[in-house]
DNA sequence: ATTCATGCAAATCGTTTGCAACCCA
DNA sequence: TGGGTTGCAAACGATTTGCATGAAT
């Protein structure tokens, strides 16, 4: 597929070598479109065809995946890290809702943040090139409880 | 101190009892404001003057300061929690800028998130009650290197 | 032939937990 | 008194590391 040799193309820029379970890894995450899962959850699901695979392997990978686009790490404040697919079109991830009632997590596309970013650069002289934003409260679900 | 006399009045109204322990970390914590220090370092300072508290006390008890009000939890994505004071006047904790090149971090007060919570209310139904906000990018100094 | 990647197991490290002793209310 | 709190040490769990083997270039 033309993912795969994509993949191939950017390990070889970055003077990375071209595995299996490097192409393994990235399977599983882009088969899971929308989920967060944890790099344990990988870690399994990868196991689950590959059983030769390692932990240390997965864990390894995950942040080389990150290096070159195709995922980025995500924190639900449950004491692992969750990754996931970066799409191609974004240029920066998106915000997540964390329902404190029901824990659901939520995306939101949009982005809005560039009033803040512009004021951020003209009063600090920061460059930004990419956030993390999460908002907490109750989702709509729990709010007529 | 007029601090303390709130602290007890608060643990009270939660049902929490008053012990030196927790006046002694919100003392560290109150006397490092502006800093972020992680649970491992305030239990260091907590030690030099309290040399009898253990570690699971302070673990234990920047949890509950954190719901009566005192503190807020950041990540800083090195692998710990870290606390800041969480001041009187702000309803909510500011954003936090991440260098990538020297590592440095900055406080921004300005919330400007407004635009997006009204948004994200009548898109979602979520209602937002607070939010974490890390930037990353490149500060002032290191944009000239 | 080199160099980098892997699997395994052991090691790390921040944080949590069980429990008997303790102390506040 | 009685139940929340504490200190200690052991337990935990996610992640990392050392190292010999194995695969990619």
């Amino acid at each position: 597929m033309i993912q795969k040799d994509e993949l191939s193309q950017l390990l070889r820029e970055k003077g990375y070598k071209i595995t299996k379970q490097r192409k393994a890894v990235l399977d599983i995450v882009m088969e899971h479109d929308g989920e967060h899962l944890s790099s344990q959850e990988i870690y399994e699901l990868v196991k689950q065809r590959c059983p030769d695979v390692g932990v240390a392997t997965v864990y390894r990978t995950l942040p080389v995946l990150e290096e070159l686009g195709y995922v980025y790490a995500v924190d639900l404040e449950d004491g692992c890290t969750r990754y996931e697919l970066q799409k191609k079109e974004q240029i920066h991830r998106h915000h997540h809702l964390l329902c404190e009632s029901c824990g659901k997590v939520t995306e939101v596309e949009d982005d809005l943040l560039d009033e803040i970013e512009d004021k951020v650069f003209s009063k600090y002289g920061f460059t930004i090139k990419d956030h993390k934003v999460k908002f907490y409260g109750v989702c709509k679900d729990c709010a007529f409880r």
